[in-house]
Order: structure tokens, then sequence, then C-alpha cells
DNA sequence: TACATTTGACAACACTTCATGTCAACATTG
DNA sequence: CAATGTTGACATGAAGTGTTGTCAAATGTA
């Protein structure tokens, strides 16, 4: 690198030292590549694109950023985060129940999506062909979430007779119709309402338990 | 075209005439298509490579397809198809109870594409960023299966309370749970013997089934 | 054998993208 | 103001890709 940043806070600028500029310009280009990787997708989004959303040269994006491939992790990162903090924030004030916990964290999940579709296109979509890299990335998120769904199916079913099921099959086909149904939602968009899509995730969600129920006892 | 085809069959060669020819080498641009979209992914796989795989030069590429989407739809097609086949057969000497049927036609599923996971990337991944043409394309296609889940949901259950529940809906998470398990699966290298992936995909099925009895029921 | 057709290897061109570099204009500090 | 750090617009080169064209060798036919 031909512009090593040095230790020091640098002169100031706009109001701001160097660092923080630095910063702000890494947050605007995640923002564009959120709305250039979540519109157009990860394939036919350029680096001058992206620049042009963002409102810098190229020189900036390689400041901050190796190449696509590293701007498309920090903006995966971003999304995933942007959903795991609106969920645990609603669970935060939600009744203890399982059974409405479960159905306030897909209602946000659902609003999160919704509301900001470019989300739904990074983390379902792209994320599995950006490269062998990002794919084991976002396979390793999605595991963790179907991991969680799992020890909890496993908390509600002690008995489940582990030698024909397995909870963790289980999560994970639950964790698919759910990304099914958003997927198929998204890609209609968002026609039907939302409350009508949250009711069949949890259909699932319950048929399952339902299930585990009857396996227990027979 | 300088090289437009006469509408005669042309001379003999190799024991093939012009026509048998061209069909072939299309035949071997679909094969190395589905070899190297199917292994490195649509976006990793670029024309030379893939002429290479078929042992045939650039000129014969552009003699069968405008560009490389349209041999992936060709291949996508060829997936598709491979795929409905085998299933189709296998429901042809199969049992006449619902329940059965549903149970083969997963189970051949599963072999095909455990027997050539590179179907699986094809029609499970990369159909959906290669373009908004082919994600269209892709989309209809699972849709028309997921709608044959649903007229069965339906056939089986004509007492659903649609105003609450909607089969289609209910097909596509059941869909969902299926492709998202075996995604799992394919992601791990198969490792898990297929009866046991097969026994939680219906796991899903019957317990919606269940599901939907106590919703016509209550 | 003489000739036409078909084929394969590869050159060539246009085009795009990534990634880095140049330089003048601007903003800030002393 | 002068000096210097900072920025934006754009040039540039390297590399890859898609696509068309050239040409000699191979393969068929008369």
């Amino acid at each position: 690198m031909k512009t090593s940043k040095p230790a020091t806070p640098g002169r100031r600028f706009r109001g701001l030292d160097s660092r923080q500029r630095q910063q702000q310009r890494r947050e605007q280009l995640i923002e564009a590549g959120l709305q250039a990787f979540g519109t157009k997708g990860y394939h036919n989004a350029g680096v001058r694109e992206i620049c042009g959303e963002a409102k810098l040269t190229e020189r900036y994006f390689y400041e901050s950023f190796a190449n696509r491939e590293a701007l498309f992790l920090a903006v995966y990162a971003h999304a995933i985060e942007t959903v795991r903090n609106a969920v645990v924030l609603a669970l935060g004030r939600s009744d203890r129940d399982v059974r409405s916990l479960a159905r306030t964290a897909i209602r946000v999940f659902l609003e999160t999506l919704r509301d900001d579709p470019r989300l739904s296109r990074i983390l379902l979509i792209d994320a599995l062909t950006v490269s062998a890299d990002v794919g084991r990335q976002s396979q390793l998120a999605t595991q963790s979430f179907a991991e969680l769904v799992g020890s909890l199916i496993l908390s509600l079913y002690p008995q489940l007779p582990k030698r024909h099921v397995d909870a963790q099959l289980i999560a994970n086909g639950l964790v698919g119709s759910t990304v099914y149904l958003v997927m198929h939602w998204a890609a209609n968009g968002f026609d039907q309402p939302l409350e009508r899509i949250l009711e069949h995730c949890v259909l699932f969600y319950d048929a399952a338990g339902a299930q585990a129920e009857r396996m227990t006892a027979g």
C-alpha cells in the first residue's frame, strides 16, 4: 500500500479526524454494496458502480476492501447482524412461553426482510454463489441458527427416540420451510399479508412439534 | 451466420451425416456444461473451459448456443428432465396408496441427486443467480412441482378451512424443507445414509398431513 | 490420386473489469 | 497567505472473456 495509515489520529477534516473519515467511507461503501448487491445481485454489480453509488472513487474502495468479495463479506455480515439484532431485540420484550417466543422471532424475521428486500437477496440467494469461501461462511451461519432450533426441539421433547429421529435434521427442515416460504413471498413482491405467511411458518413448527410428541409417546 | 446449415442431410463424416454430427456436438457441450457448471458453478466456468471439457473448439460452441447463458438453460432443462424422468419411472411401478407414492418419489429424488451431485448445484443453487430470466424459469419449475404437491394435499384433505390455511403455502413449505435437507445433505458430502434423510423428509409430509387433519376436524 | 468438406488449433478483436497511478483542485492549519 | 494534507475525476495497464476469423491438417468423395 502506498497510503499506509499513520497511527496518529491525523488532521481534522470536515470535523472528523482521519480514522473517523475512513470509518465513514467504509460505511458508505457497505451501504452502497447492500444496495448494489441487493438489487442487481453480486455478479452484476461492479466496483465502479458501487463506488458511484457510494459517491466515492475507486481509490477509497481499495482503501477499505481488498476486492469485491471482501466487500460482499462485510455486507453479508452487516445484513446478518441487522436481522439478528432485530430478532434478539424483539425476543427481549416477549413472553417466556416457547411457542410465542418462536412466533415473535419468525415475525420479526419476516418483517425485517420485507422492510428491506435487499437483505433477502444477499442472505438467501447471492451468498451461495459468490465464492466457495463465502458459501461456507453462509452455511455456517444458517447452520448455527438451525442448531439453535435443534436444541430447542430437544429441550421440549427430551424423550425423542434418537435412534430414528434426529432433532438436528428436523431443525434443518424447519429452517428450510421457513426460508423457502420467505423466498417465495419475496419473489412475488411481498404481495400476501405478513400474517398469512407467518401463520404458515409456525404451522410447520407446530406440526413438527406434534409429530415429535406422537413419536415420544408411541 | 457464415456457416448457415443447408437443409440437406450433408456429406457423411465418420458414419454420421451433418445433422447427426451437430446433434452429437450439442450433446457433448451439454454434458461438458453439466460438468463445468455443476462443479465450479456457472460464474466460474468460461466458454473456453467448457469447450476444452467437451473436446470441441469455440466455433462449435456458437454453432449450437448463442452464449453461455443459453448453454446453461439447456443444461438446466436437461438436469430437470433427468430428475423428472427418474421420478415418473419409479412412480410407474409403485403402489397406488398416496403415502408410499410420495415416499418413492422423494427417495428417487434423493437417489438421483446423490448419484450426480452436479445436478443439485445446477438445480438448487446456480439457477437462481445466472440471470433474471433463468431465475424466473427455475422458479416456475419448482413452483409447478409445488402446485402438484398442493393439489395432492387438497385432494387428501378437501375440507381444509381455506380461510385460514392455504394448501399452496403448505406445499411450498414442504418443498422448502425437502430442498433444504437435500442441500445440507449434499453440502456435507452425502455422508449420512439416504434412508435417514428420506425418513426426515417424509416426516414433514406426515406432520403436515396430520396437522391438516387436525384443522379440518376442529 | 485430385478435390471438396469438415475439423481442430489458435490468432485476433472488441470489450469489460479490476486495480493502481497521476494530477489538479480543494480544505485546513500555522 | 503559504504549506500541506486530502479529495475527486480520470488515465492507465494488466488480465480475462466473449466472439469471430484464419489456415493447415484430417477425412471423406469422385
